[in-house]
RNA sequence: UGGGCCGUCGACUAAUGGUAGGUCAAGUGCCUUUGGAGCACUUUGUCUAGGUUCGAAUCCUAGCGGCCCAGCCA
């Protein structure tokens, strides 16, 4: 693609593959706008610029797929830049799990920086806004700074250091940096409007002492620049043309652009979006952190996090990710997305790729009384519908199967068409199937479903007199079947928004007790002995699942993914619901 | 009650003064060896009130509602 072309966008789109639309939004029409008049030279410079202190969200798979989409429909670049500046909160543990989670989504940064390769070119800056009289060395302590700020209602009140001579800022600013000072004693503040209505512009502070080893510098610096100091100076070294952020900082443009122009530097421009929200869902680094630090979930990759080591552990594609981060949008509202869209693009992406199996996650025993006691059939077996290239496999057929308890009913309700005494249905890739009777335990539980088969029914298919069957049910040969751990997951929280909460609560008085369902005792087919950690599967009518990492030789572990969508059980509900209505 | 930003179907998002469209959700039907998938159809929307205009979701004015800002966090 040719950079310098704004036109080139047109036929990008129309390349694009369907999964992977570039929808029109705001950001793109700055960006559209920009190429037109030339404004950089026909040039697309991005960045992801996280904070190495925690793990990356989907919400920050939005913000990804933003930066480096847009740049790469225009033929721009994307540098990752860790946005280092606070020694105290980041470690290089983060670093590598941040790298990895991009490259797992699928994009290639240009360039690797953080801001902490700029500190020697940020503190000759802050030098010559001294010398310009635009910054000047505080001795207030932080709470001093607090109370001379002001309020948002009422003007704040010149530092009585504010007027300070030249040389001697000077002279404390390199003291500063020199290490003479104890952390807090001394701040270096830009010098612009204490009565300013954005409080951002009151004389914001640029470098704050800090005696703490960075995770890069190591010890070379004690003194450490601000996020507002630093990251327009880091996007303008860099050449950003679009600086992407979410809306909290709209207020922080004014002082973006303050700094570009008294340095007189390249004048990259912050765009502001809005961050996203799932129903359900924290997207709060902090908030995630308390849920690791105080056991609610196993770890950041528990796969019931939104964190992305949590999702893709949970079975999630890069590609549902990148297709739900396209669909969403990008604007300036504050919304909240439902759960229910991202679901749709997971069950999207693995309809066509997940290989089909047959699994029982509550095993009820099936006695076919007129098959023949030893015999074994080898049946075949579907892969994919979605995909006959997958080929076919085949399933061991036996007397005695597991069915799925759901699957049985000894009274069943009205529009269940399960099996049920005297009924008939299909076991899929086996035979048509009818109940005959039931055999119960002392405590009156149906232990046993005894069965005859129909022999004309091979392979499932309709018998010569054209019968038919309501329902086609999975099952698993006993004999032949893998034991196996599935874990179940409901959302985390009860709440759609987690954060709401009686006075005196926080949220987690909001976490769903049965977010969790370990099912210990689940019966695979054969094919399912070991499969490889992170493959995804499809068990039939039942859910996508992804084999777990904890998985043993002989005994898999799955996750479910997502569940499939279920009509039966949305008939139920409604049935549930009305039931109640009446009562 | 200072400043900034935002209000379009239940949710998200298009329409850039000219037919309010798409996705998800919900519902109906068809089809089906997954009550899956797919296909078809349907319901519901421009915050309010004025104004400008041949014509307003779009422009103007005034209300109303929501979000963000008083870290030496990012």
């Amino acid at each position: 693609m040719n950079p310098s072309n704004p036109q080139t966008h047109a036929a990008a789109s129309a390349q694009a593959p369907p999964t992977e639309a570039r929808p029109s939004n705001f950001v793109r029409d700055i960006i559209l706008a920009d190429l037109q008049t030339s404004k950089y030279g026909g040039r697309v410079q991005t960045r992801f610029p996280p904070e190495p202190n925690g793990y990356l969200h989907i919400g920050h798979a939005k913000a990804i797929c933003l930066d480096f989409g847009l740049a790469d429909e225009f033929g721009g670049h994307t540098n990752l830049r860790f946005d280092d500046t606070n020694p105290q909160k980041e470690e290089t543990e983060y670093v590598e799990s941040i790298m990895q989670d991009v490259k797992w989504l699928g994009f290639h940064w240009d360039g690797l920086f953080y801001a902490s390769d700029y500190f020697d070119q940020l503190y000759e800056w802050a030098v010559q806004l001294i010398k310009a009289g635009k910054a000047y060395v505080d001795d207030l302590s932080a709470d001093q700074i607090r109370e001379y700020r002001g309020t948002l209602t009422q003007p704040g009140k010149d530092s009585p250091y504010r007027n300070r001579s030249i040389e001697e800022n000077l002279n404390l600013f390199e003291r500063m940096r020199a290490g003479e000072f104890p952390d807090g004693s001394r701040v270096l503040r830009a010098k612009i409007d204490m009565a300013s209505p954005n409080l951002n512009m009151r004389d914001p502070v640029m470098y704050r002492i800090l005696h703490a080893e960075h995770h890069r510098t190591g010890n070379k610096w004690c003194i450490y620049p601000m996020y507002d100091y630093a990251h327009g100076q880091s996007d303008s070294l860099e050449k950003v043309t679009h600086s992407m952020c979410t809306l909290e900082f709209e207020d922080h443009r004014p002082l973006y652009n303050w700094f570009i122009q008294q340095l007189g530097i390249f004048p990259s421009q912050q765009i502001e979006f809005d961050r996203l929200n799932l129903t359900y869902t924290l997207l709060s680094k902090r908030k995630l952190l308390q849920l690791v630090q105080e056991g609610h979930v196993s770890g950041w990759d528990d796969p019931r996090m939104p964190t992305l080591v949590g999702i893709r552990r949970r079975g999630y594609t890069p590609e549902a990710i990148r297709n739900f981060c396209n669909s969403i949008g990008v604007s300036k509202t504050n919304g909240v997305i439902e759960l229910a869209m991202l679901e749709h693009f997971v069950r999207e992406d693995l309809n066509k790729r997940a290989p089909r199996v047959m699994a029982v996650l509550r095993p009820l025993k099936v006695v076919i009384d007129n098959y023949p006691e030893n015999q074994v059939e080898q049946m075949d077996a579907v892969n994919n519908p979605e995909d006959p290239r997958a080929g076919t496999r085949k399933v061991p057929f036996s007397r005695v199967l597991y069915i799925e308890q759901d699957d049985f009913r000894e009274n069943p309700p009205k529009q269940y068409y399960r099996l049920s005494p005297g009924r008939e249905v299909r076991l899929r890739y086996g035979y048509f199937i009818t109940c005959a009777n039931v055999v119960k335990n002392d405590k009156g539980e149906i232990v046993e479903v005894h069965c005859t088969y129909d022999p004309a029914t091979r392979g499932g298919n309709s018998p010569p007199d054209g019968r038919k069957v309501k329902a086609t049910i999975h099952w698993v040969a006993a004999a032949h079947a893998i034991d196996a751990e599935a874990r179940l997951y409901e959302t985390l929280f009860t709440k759609e928004d987690p954060n709401q909460t009686e006075a005196g609560q926080d949220f987690t008085a909001n976490l769903n007790p049965r977010s969790l369902e370990v099912i210990h005792d689940a019966r695979l087919e054969p094919s399912l002995a070991n499969p490889a950690v992170g493959e995804r599967y499809q068990f039939e009518r039942l859910g996508y699942f992804s084999v777990d990492r904890d998985s043993k030789p002989g005994r898999p572990v799955f996750n479910r993914t997502v569940a499939l969508k279920d009509t039966w059980a949305r008939i139920e509900k409604g049935a549930e619901r009305s039931q109640r209505g009446k009562g």
